[in-house]
DNA sequence: GAGCACTGC
């Protein structure tokens, strides 16, 4: 089969403890399925300047390819870049083939992901995150100093992975003219929709590998069910009772509180299971749990007992679960949806898609044969649509568009994406650029100075327009503060039975000025402490977020250097700090109706305070939101006051006609 | 008057 080459043997050989560890790996190597077929792939990948490579799990594609192409002598002098969407991913995998190469991580082989760059000079392979690559191309959009860009689990199309289709394609063909500039691309994807791909790369050459999936027993359910977390309780018992001990088994359900609600009732069914039935260990799994209780997943199980995890989509691609034999596929996910039109988030309980089903299917046979359960009738899965609506046409482009703008790509309604985003999403998130001062009032294609520094920053536009307004008003400590923990989830920790216990140790930290200031205290006030992990613990405070908080604000603390932003704080008065919030955010407004409503001052929205906001039970005249989200109602979420002639001051044409004045 | 799928720069 294999017409290359063998794979050279790499000389060092001890690692000082006597043990040969090469000799092993690199048995391993041979023995993977992509090592058929390497011959044939680099023939293809020398003669093509895209190709599109199809692998199934196991494969071995991610870790073989890159090393094949140093081997092959391939990337003349460049460096090969390999994205993945996931920090751990690009972290592990780098460390893998470090390993498989005999040379030390950051030499040879290192990853670039936010805060950890391990490349040096030395490096000629490279795994990074999309999004990182997605930043270097804003710096050199020519990605000049890659040979070969691979843009791997292309299939996940995340908003990174999409818009680098666009970039990678143009930096592409404005190299072509040089043969020894050229840049490679390849694309590798699990998805079978693969003409898609190829099309797009002016019908890029397929190859298919094959992987090492065990066969996997498929059962619907033979009536449509009404209550699938009813459905998902009998399966799982129905399946404990016929099945050995030792099976391991993974529920798919949509969110924490279901998945918590799940957990109790399974432990409650067990106690009275008879004595014969092997014994039951029920395992959440999901994104905010604290990562200590997301360590048990791993943890083997007795003999003669049962694990049952009961997941989100987490386990459908971030964490992999060893060991599972029975997978039970409710065919629901949470998901969020954005409309261009109203500006809302709407986070809601949908059908997944075919190709998540699959996805989801795939992982009962990771190590060995299994089975999966879906919930829902075959006729029903043929309905469902075959792929999940890649992320760019349901997001909020106001980022992409100013990425765009900053990689001087101007005309972006006619970017060539591979699945273009509603024309209307495009133009809403310009008109947004627009009222931020970052494109040119004329010209909505021309980048004004503003918007060029705005661009630098790993933020949303409308927080990098709140960091740059700090120059104006003499505060940017306070909001790089303020910023940073807006950027990660809530500092603020409530567990479920203790809700009272921490709205009470909060109340210390309380603002009248709204949840922005309220931040910020919490933050001085952790400060002051060191960050105490008792002090957290005893105030509610969570630390795993504070400390990202923490990181993030270094980061753009080092992005302001550079901006030649000045550094000042404005102590006690949170005046200018809230100036600066409606600087990036007045066109997140609302005020306060005779009846004791708001409204929002663009779209005259009706819309209520967040009940996790600290003014829940307060009435200002005017408020400025973060965000809104629509649940049982429409909720303005982290919300701060303001003086509406602040509203005038940043936007007088665009409020000239909004706030009423009959109030 | 009550709530939070998952990534990433």
């Amino acid at each position: 089969m294999n017409s290359g080459n063998p794979l050279p043997k790499r000389q060092r050989f001890s690692n000082g403890n006597g043990m040969d560890q090469s000799e092993d790996l690199y048995q391993h190597r041979c023995s993977l399925p992509i090592y058929s077929a390497r011959g044939k792939l680099m023939r293809e990948l020398r003669r093509n300047a895209s190709s599109i490579v199809i692998g199934e799990t196991g494969s071995g594609k991610t870790t073989q390819i890159p090393q094949y192409l140093v081997e092959g002598n391939m990337c003349k002098g460049g460096t090969i870049a390999c994205t993945q969407p996931r920090r751990v991913a690009a972290i592990s995998i780098a460390t893998r083939v470090a390993k498989e190469m005999n040379v030390n991580l950051g030499e040879e082989v290192g990853y670039c992901v936010r805060f950890d760059d391990t490349t040096s000079a030395k490096t000629k392979i490279k795994y990074m995150t999309d999004g990182m690559l997605l930043r270097e191309a804003i710096l050199d959009p020519k990605l000049s100093k890659y040979s070969f860009v691979i843009l791997d689990e292309a299939h996940e199309r995340t908003v990174h992975t999409d818009v680098l289709f666009g970039v990678v394609k143009k930096a592409q063909k404005q190299r072509s003219g040089n043969e020894a500039r050229a840049l490679k691309v390849l694309v590798m994807s699990a998805t079978m929709d693969v003409d898609h791909f190829s099309r797009y790369f002016n019908n890029a050459p397929v190859l298919y590998l094959q992987g090492r999936q065990h066969p996997i027993q498929l059962l619907y359910s033979s009536d449509s069910q009404s209550d699938y977390l009813f459905a998902a309780m009998v399966a799982v018992f129905q399946i404990h009772q016929k099945q050995p001990a030792g099976e391991d088994m993974l529920v798919f359900l949509t969110g924490q509180e279901e998945i918590e609600t799940l957990v109790r009732s399974i432990k409650e069914v067990a106690r009275d299971l008879p004595s014969d039935c092997p014994g039951i260990v029920v395992t959440p799994m999901y994104a905010a749990l604290p990562s200590h209780l997301q360590m048990k997943v791993f943890q083997p199980t007795q003999p003669g007992r049962r694990k049952i995890i009961l997941s989100t989509n987490i386990a459908e691609t971030s964490v992999t679960i060893p060991g599972i034999k029975h997978v039970i596929d409710t065919g629901r996910v949470k998901a969020k949806s954005y409309q261009p039109g109203s500006g809302l988030d709407l986070l809601k309980v949908q059908w997944i898609s075919q190709a998540q089903a699959w996805q989801r299917t795939g992982r009962a046979g990771r190590e060995d044969s299994g089975t999966c359960w879906r919930l829902y009738t075959e006729n029903e899965f043929t309905r469902l649509p075959a792929n999940t609506i890649p992320e760019i046409q349901r997001c909020n482009l106001a980022s992409v568009v100013l990425q765009l703008l900053a990689l001087n790509i101007r005309d972006v309604l006619t970017f060539d994406f591979m699945d273009p985003p509603k024309k209307e999403s495009l133009s809403s998130a310009l008109e947004q650029l627009q009222l931020l001062g970052a494109v040119d009032k004329e010209n909505n294609q021309q980048l004004t100075p503003i918007g060029r520094q705005m661009s630098v920053f790993p933020l949303e536009p409308r927080l990098a327009r709140v960091i740059l307004a700090s120059k104006q008003h003499g505060c940017l400590e306070e909001i790089l503060t303020i910023v940073s923990l807006l950027s990660v989830e809530s500092i603020q920790h409530s567990p479920q039975n203790k809700r009272e216990a921490a709205l009470a140790a909060w109340r210390k930290f309380l603002s009248s000025e709204g949840d922005h200031v309220t931040l910020l205290t919490i933050y001085r006030a952790y400060k002051g402490v060191k960050g105490n992990k008792d002090w957290c613990f005893e105030n509610f405070v969570h630390q795993r977020n504070m400390r990202h908080a923490i990181e993030i604000r270094a980061q753009l603390r080092d992005l302001c250097v550079k901006a030649g932003l000045p550094f000042m704080s404005c102590g006690q008065d949170t005046t200018p700090v809230r100036k600066c919030l409606v600087q990036g955010l007045f066109m997140n407004s609302a005020e306060l109706q005779r009846d004791g409503t708001y409204i929002t001052l663009d779209r005259k929205q009706a819309v209520s305070i967040h009940p996790s906001s600290c003014l829940f039970q307060c009435k200002p005249a005017y408020l400025l939101y973060n965000e809104l989200v629509q649940t049982t109602k429409c909720y303005m979420r982290n919300v701060c006051v303001i003086d509406p002639q602040w509203l005038y001051d940043v936007a007088p044409d665009y409020f000239r006609q909004r706030v009423s004045r009959n109030r």
